[in-house]
Formats: C-alpha cells, structure tokens, sequence
DNA sequence: GTCTATACCCGGATAGAC
DNA sequence: GTCTATCCGGGTATAGAC
C-alpha cells in the first residue's frame, strides 16, 4: 500500500482503484443511474477534480467497473465449475454461478448490463467477454462436430441462465437466500433440459 | 378528441395521455435514464409544472407507461399465440412474441424492467402482470397434475424468453430484423428443447 | 496528483395567479 | 388545468494554483 496518509495534503495512493471501490459500493446503495463521480469522490475525500485526472469521463469510471466485473464473474465460474469434468455438470455449474453472480454481486451484475456503457468505445471491455464465452465452448462436446448445433445450443443456456439471473433481481429488495438458491437451481435444471431436449433445438 | 387547439392559452385535451406518450418516444431516443418530466413538457409545449396536476412525480410517469407496456405486451402475445390450440405450439408463440415486443418495442420493454420503479406503490402495476403470467399457465396441461412440474416449467419458460430478449438488446444499436427473427427464432425452439427435456427439471 | 474555484446546465417540485 | 416564477439541489467538466 503504496502512500496511506502522507500528509495534510491528500494525495492518495491508488485513487483509480479506490475510485473502482468507491463506484461499486455506490451503485450498491443507490444504483447505476444514483453513481455520479461527485458523490464517490467526496466519499474519498478528494476533489469532485480529481477523477479526471484518471478517467476521461463518468462512463470511463462505468467501464473501468465492468471490467472489473467480468473479472469476479470469471473467477465465481471458475470456482465454481473447476471440479468438473463432463460437459453437462460443467455447464450446469456455469449457470448457477451466473444466477450466484448476480445475486452476490449486484452492483458488477447491474453494471455489466444496466449500465448503458457504449462498448464500441471500449476494446478491452470487449476482450473482457471472452473468458465467459469460453465457459459455454464446452457445448461442442456435446453437439460433437455440428458446429452450428453447438452455437444454438450455447445460445440457449446463456439466454437461459441470463433470464434466472435478470428475473432473480427484478424485485425491489434483495432477493433472500432461499431465492437465490431455489433460482439457481432453477438455471442448472433448465440447462440440464435444454441438453437432454436439445435436438428440438434445430 | 375533446379540445384540440382552443385558444392562445394551451389547454391540451388530455395531458395525461399526452404525457405517457411523450414519456415513451423520449425513453426511445434517450433511455429510461434519459427520461425527464421537464423534457417531456417541453416537447409537448406545456410547462414544468403542469405535468403534476396529473402524475405526483416522475416514477409516477414510469408507472403510468409500464401499465401501457402491459397492455400492449398482451397483445402482441395474444396476436401472435391466438391462433395455436395446442400447449406446446403456443408456449413458443409466446416466447417468440416476448422477443419481437422487446425489439419491436423497446422503450416499453425497457421501462417495464428497468426503470426501477417500486411495484410495492403501484397495484394497478402488479395487476397487469396476471394476463402475462396466464400465458404461462398453459403448462400445466403439459404437465398434467403435478403442479410442482408446472411451476417449475413456467418459470424455466420465462427465464428462457426473458433472456433472449434482454440480450438481443444488450448491443448499443437497435438489431436488425435478421437478428430479431433469429432470437425469436432460438425463443421457440428453446421453448420446445425445455418441454422435450423438461424431466430434467426436478 | 490534487486542490480551489468556477462556469454551466439540468431536473424535481411547489406557490400562487389566472 | 395551465401558467409564471422560483427555490433548491445536484452533476459534469475545466482552468489555474500548488
């Protein structure tokens, strides 16, 4: 930890990164449309300046956190899908981790898909994506060779598990643990019955 | 139309409609986040101030054209599923339709789900839900008795649906038509793979 | 790298006249 | 039922000092 309390002066040590925390625990409280880089700088207790010393504009600090967000989203998949071996327990796993994601980390969840981030703008954000696609490749394991077949089916179960999660936090309150559990049931069932029927698939 | 162009003075005839209307093509072109009562007004060439003889204030708006989306959400599904006799045939029309209401209706799609509007204040909200949620009931003669089994394949169902649409929107750009077609296209036979597969659900 | 100060614009909502 | 006027709060972003 870099420069804690040098002086009377504030000159902070990570301000990017803090300025990451600070959003994140922002849109937690008040949602993404409540974040506004005044209010999280004047939790830092820096200047409303400072941040742009750092981002370009308010939805540079939004993308900065979507970033970050798929980071910890990949990692709760991994975590939870790495015991795994077969296809179909691993993407069963893979669901539920996407309804546990979002229920667990709202604010990253809300971000990545409310936040209305241009993501043409942002190249790596898009790079960012990939490890998730890659959780649902294992599909052409199951689909052997029929490469469309496989594209259908990954298709499915992202819709699949994206719906239980989006549906799981359409409330206004948070969701209690017995819906979070019973919701991501729900998503690696349905991805269970979207393999077994998945010749009806085209 | 009572009251067209009177006078001088503007009395409009229905600044209520007036105003639902104006919420809509605003959220269209800027988002639900977008949306202000004072643009609104602006457009309509009303004042500030009139839109609160009408609505007590701006989620009131939001509710007022959520309750709009409802209605015309059940109609488009009931456009699109009239004519299937059959569970299965119809259960896919409906997912098909929630994906072309999402796409082909967005700014309504999207204040319905992400406006944040608390549907604790608003009864009239939640009882325009119940004909969306009897679209869904078919299953159960599907699953003839076993009301666990249906339960459990309607909210699958949902899921399933919800999640194309939300998806297919994710991307800045409104979707062409090919890509709409395609998600409804995946709803459906999703909506078949579930109920071919739907043992697995548990 | 952060500060202070500032210019600027916008929205929500109300009071009181007509 | 709508207007005018107004209060109040807040955010974005920049310029220039240190």
């Amino acid at each position: 930890m870099p420069a804690s309390a040098k002086s009377g002066r504030y000159h902070h040590g990570d301000l990017r990164a803090a300025l990451v925390d600070a959003a994140v625990v922002l849109i937690g409280e008040r949602g993404v449309r409540g974040f506004s880089v005044a209010e999280a700088s004047r939790r830092l207790g820096v200047s409303a300046a400072a941040p742009y010393r750092h981002f370009a504009d308010r939805d540079d600090v939004l993308a900065a956190v979507a970033i970050r967000s798929l980071q910890v989203f990949a990692a709760m998949v991994t975590a939870e899908a790495g015991d795994a071996d077969a296809p179909e327990p691993r993407l069963a796993a893979v669901a539920r981790a996407y309804v546990r994601f979002a229920a667990e980390q709202r604010p990253l969840f809300d971000t990545l898909f409310n936040a209305g981030i241009d993501k043409s703008r942002y190249p790596e954000l898009q790079r960012a994506w990939e490890p998730v696609d890659e959780f649902f490749a294992v599909v052409t394991e199951i689909c052997d060779g029929d490469q469309a077949a496989a594209d259908a089916l990954a298709a499915a179960l992202e819709a699949t598990a994206h719906g239980y999660a989006t549906l799981l936090l359409d409330g206004d309150a948070e969701p209690d643990a017995a819906a979070v559990a019973a919701a991501a049931d729900g998503a690696a069932a349905a991805t269970r019955a979207l393999i077994a029927g998945r010749q009806a698939l085209g």
